[in-house]
DNA sequence: CTATATACGTAC
DNA sequence: GACGTACGTATATAGG
């Protein structure tokens, strides 16, 4: 190739690559055994790169050394950066390397940013005619656009013109600079001008034109605030902005032409993601190796599987060609045009083809987020990767825009039914609870969809804890594509439209794209149950559950409407006296609901001893600041303490369940099934898992969950599961034979470990006993259970070396999870569930120490939550089988709650129980404590 | 006025 | 900072 008169010149931002890559993609090895995840994104960025957006010259620019004219002016200036993560180390070199296997220039220059190098050879190549496009993401280049020069976003590879510029900083791309100094940049030390956030800084430097001007017109500002901050830090941001200007007169190390765009060697390219076990990069660039490679890392790989017992296979998306093809095909079709389906034979058409497919991807689009009360507005299917169609049925549609014909809702769902009710088509949903709700609701019973596969579920069940399970957040991280968002379609804040007002046309780009993205991401994610041997975990617990959990939502459970009202009552009438009483002791009044005012109150004010300082430097107010001060005799803070119980219970409870309660007098819960990172459920809006009952005021609440008249309440729950699970994972012989004899656990526990006889053992010594062995399920430090029983730390850790010494395998069971969390990244449950452990390579100690206790935690949390969940799938069959007209209501963690015919209760009591203890076979028995009451606190 | 952050407190 | 997992309410603050 020979020097154009024209060059352009593409800069590839590796530095800050890398990082952006690191944090977006899981973790992956390379065959021999190195983090590789960094690399596989730049891999495949720059081999894009190659491919779509080739100039004529080419360069990937790093940084060199930590050391640059910035710390000299600043010495704070990226000061408080942590060394790179351990897992990221190794991966900088590598990048180098990959540059060279691309036969692209790699740059960097000692005492230089990288940043600094690509505003040089940009300003070069403008001097001498030539263009340059700047592949990087980072805010500090966008300085650099102008005529010439135009950034492009590496992941999405969307370009970054004048018009983002602006739209990101509220000025033009020569004013950008003047606007970091104003507003600053915490994530590099850059100090700005306090007060100041974009917003303002913006809105300044378009009045006054620079920076300079925005100083010398500060003494005549309005705002007091902001001129005092101005004055007072116009130097910081004099600094702040030497520190954002990039420097463009840095020397080149290699001179544009050397930078002409080269072939590259496809053997050497081959061998080297041979190497790093790319196969999929491999196959995409068709620069396939002639001869052996296939062997040659099947050999490599199966080496380093018999050294780590074959266990170690990472979550990479590179894992195994059927994986990779999967990849190819779900992500080789283009997302869109779709259809928009107006009338009968075109939805039958879909159906019919849905049919031949065997499989398809569906989706509701409704006019609210409580599928209970939400309708339908439209719905989707996807047949195959990049055919969907969309299907309107109530869109409102305006007079310059008519929605246009639309079957209705039920004419829709009488030609579905069919489908979606055919055994031999497989459904597909993101999230299928919601939609099986919606169909309900529409006149489709949720119980004849079916079968069902749903890709959120297929994923939580292998990445748990590692990424948020979210359409949109996973077909990013696996198809490469963002969707459309739901804010774009319909606004947010006071200008978001319903979807009923949607336009048709753009309905049909999004809700049409969700499903053509759920069927690719099913395509991709499926495949890899089965390799990351989570497919029974799928299967057999989170496939069957939603269903289940579908009919706990729609039935609810019922509430005394006037109870809670009377105590809503009650609550406020003795809130009132309080407070009056509490400002009297205060000497004024004052917000008792402000921990901020309370603060100030009782350490400056009143002067009391003991206060605790939070990381605001506020003083804490908690229940223990305030507990101690009572016991120290003063009245102020234990009136505090009776104020705040009743505003928890009004608050929270009383008055937020009033608002909830349907025309029926029931509660409907949303259980959500991929949320927390050990494989519980969660519950929210309102939230059903924590309603009081350890006080007696609390108590009242539960009571005001009742049964209709003529039935009863029962509550069936799980003794001691996660110590259970502990004594069979960790086989603890003294536990597991307590569990076998039936005893107390916690008195066992105290006479192995303090050596006092079981017969006659003193509460105290008891309470002990029992902390350590909550402790132990928390990952136990000695700082902790200090505070749990009120002693010293100290004495803790004799405690809790005195219970290693007893039960020495708990010890080995701690450092066996610490240990597979280190090196796989996850811990499993003993049903395979796969728990991430984010931070457990952390190089500080405090948040080391906490990924530690979750991986601790996680196996026993998540094998229990897995318990019951098994236990959940089998009951409402059990019940019906048995003739029973019960219904499961309420799942709290360790315990189900049921709702029967009085005449019914004693017998599904018995049932449950059996079904419960028989959820899981361990090598301790499984208790399940029943009770059968009119209120939940009568069962419980 | 809305959106976000922090403090606090329920449950298992 | 300091034993695990959640969710919701309240203030306070930032920005429009």
């Amino acid at each position: 190739m020979t020097q154009s008169d024209a060059p352009h010149l593409v800069l590839v931002d590796g530095s800050g690559f890398i990082f952006r890559a690191f944090h977006a993609l899981p973790p992956m090895t390379s065959p021999n055994g190195v983090p590789v995840n960094a690399v596989y994104g730049f891999t495949n960025m720059l081999a894009r790169l190659l491919r779509e957006h080739v100039g004529t010259h080419l360069a990937v620019v790093f940084d060199a050394g930590r050391q640059t004219f910035r710390s000299d002016i600043y010495p704070q200036y990226k000061a408080h950066r942590p060394e790179p993560p351990e897992d990221l180390r190794p991966q900088f070199a590598l990048i180098r390397d990959a540059t060279k296997a691309f036969n692209v220039p790699g740059i960097e220059l000692q005492g230089w940013e990288a940043d600094d190098l690509i505003a040089s050879y940009a300003t070069a190549v403008r001097q001498i005619g030539g263009t340059c496009t700047i592949v990087s993401s980072d805010k500090d280049l966008m300085q650099l656009v102008g005529p010439g020069v135009c950034m492009l976003e590496p992941i999405k590879q969307t370009a970054i013109g004048v018009p983002e510029v602006e739209a990101k900083f509220g000025v033009t791309p020569d004013k950008v600079i003047d606007v970091q100094a104003l507003m600053g940049d915490p994530t590099d030390n850059v100090p700005g001008v306090p007060g100041i956030g974009p917003k303002t800084a913006s809105a300044l430097v378009n009045e006054f034109g620079t920076l300079e001007a925005v100083l010398a017109a500060a003494p005549e500002m309005k705002k007091s605030k902001r001129r005092d901050m101005l004055i007072e830090h116009a130097d910081a941001a004099r600094i702040s902005r030497k520190l954002v200007e990039l420097a463009c007169d840095v020397p080149l190390p290699l001179p544009i032409d050397d930078l002409a765009v080269r072939e590259m060697d496809k053997v050497v390219l081959a061998d080297w993601l041979e190497d790093m076990g790319f196969r999929s990069v491999l196959t995409r660039l068709g620069v396939g190796h002639p001869s052996g490679a296939h062997a040659h890392r099947a050999a490599r790989a199966a080496a380093h599987a018999s050294v780590n017992g074959g266990g170690t296979e990472s979550a990479a998306p590179t894992a195994t060609p059927a994986q990779s093809e999967a990849v190819t095909a779900a992500t080789a079709a283009a997302y869109g045009p779709y259809e928009t389906v107006r009338t009968a034979e075109a939805l039958q058409k879909w159906v019919s083809m849905a049919q031949e497919a065997g499989l398809c991807a569906v989706d509701t689009e409704t006019d609210g987020l409580d599928p209970l009360h939400a309708n339908m507005v439209g719905l989707s299917l996807a047949t195959a990767p990049g055919k969907a169609c969309y299907v309107p049925l109530r869109h409102e549609g305006t007079l310059e825009e008519p929605a246009g014909e639309q079957l209705t809702a039920d004419a829709a769902i009488n030609l579905i039914r069919p489908l979606l009710t055919d055994a031999s088509v497989l459904k597909i949903f993101q999230n299928a609870k919601f939609d099986l709700l919606v169909f309900d609701r529409a006149g489709l019973d949720f119980a004849s969809i079916a079968p069902v596969d749903d890709t959120m579920l297929i994923s939580y069940a292998q990445s748990a804890g590692l990424h948020g399970q979210g359409m949109d957040e996973l077909s990013t991280l696996h198809l490469g594509h963002t969707p459309i968002s739901y804010d774009s379609v319909t606004g947010t804040g006071r200008n978001r439209i319903p979807f009923t007002q949607v336009p048709v046309g753009r309905a049909t780009e999004y809700a049409a794209e969700d499903a053509d993205v759920t069927l690719r991401l099913w395509h991709v994610l499926h495949p890899t149950l089965r390799t990351n041997q989570a497919l029974a975990l799928y299967e057999q617990i989170e496939r069957p559950l939603s269903p289940v959990l579908a009919a706990m939502e729609k039935a609810g459970i019922a509430v005394d409407r006037a109870e809670l009202g009377r105590l809503s009552e009650d609550f406020a009438t003795r809130m009132a006296v309080m407070e009056k009483e509490i400002h009297e002791a205060a000497g004024r009044e004052f917000n008792v609901a402000s921990p901020r005012q309370l603060g100030e109150i009782l350490f400056d004010e009143m002067g009391l001893k003991g206060g605790k300082r939070g990381k605001a430097g506020a003083w804490s107010t908690d229940s223990s600041v305030l507990q101690d001060l009572a016991d120290q005799g003063h009245d102020l803070p234990a009136r505090v303490l009776s104020w705040r119980q009743l505003a928890k219970l009004k608050s929270t409870y009383t008055d937020a369940l009033l608002r909830q309660t349907t025309t029926e007098d029931r509660v409907h819960t949303s259980f959500q099934m991929a949320i927390t990172t050990t494989g519980r459920l969660s519950s929210n809006e309102p939230n059903l898992q924590n309603i009081p009952i350890r006080t007696e005021e609390g108590g009242r609440i539960r009571r005001a969950f009742i049964a209709p008249k003529g039935y009863k309440l029962i509550s069936a729950d799980y003794s001691q599961i996660e110590l259970r699970l502990l004594a069979d994972v960790a086989n603890i012989p003294a536990l597991r034979e307590a569990f076998e004899l039936g005893q107390d656990i916690h008195a066992r526990t105290a006479s192995e470990v303090f050596g006092v006889p079981l017969e006659g053992m003193d509460a105290l010594t008891r309470r002990r006993a029992k902390a350590i062995n909550f402790g132990i399920i928390y990952g136990i430090s000695a700082f902790g259970l200090g505070r749990q029983l009120g002693i010293p730390a100290g004495e803790a850790r004799s405690y809790i070396d005195a219970y290693f010494a007893r039960y020495p395998g708990i010890r080995d069971y701690m450092e066996r999870m610490r240990e597979q969390a280190r090196t796989l990244g996850y811990v499993l449950t003993p049903f395979g569930r796969r728990c991430y452990v984010p931070g457990i390579q952390e190089k500080s100690a405090v948040r080391r120490q906490y990924a530690e206790r979750q991986a601790i935690n996680a196996p026993l949390q998540g094998g229990a939550a897995d318990i019951i969940k098994r236990a959940m799938v089998r009951l409402p069959h059990a019940l019906k089988e048995a003739g029973f007209s019960a219904r499961m209501l309420l799942q709290v963690h360790d315990e189900l709650l049921f709702e029967a015919p009085e005449a019914e209760a004693e017998a599904v009591a018995a049932l449950a129980r059996t079904i419960m203890e028989a959820a899981a076979t361990l090598s301790v028995p499984l208790v399940v404590e029943t009770g059968i009451g009119h209120n939940w606190a009568e069962a419980h």
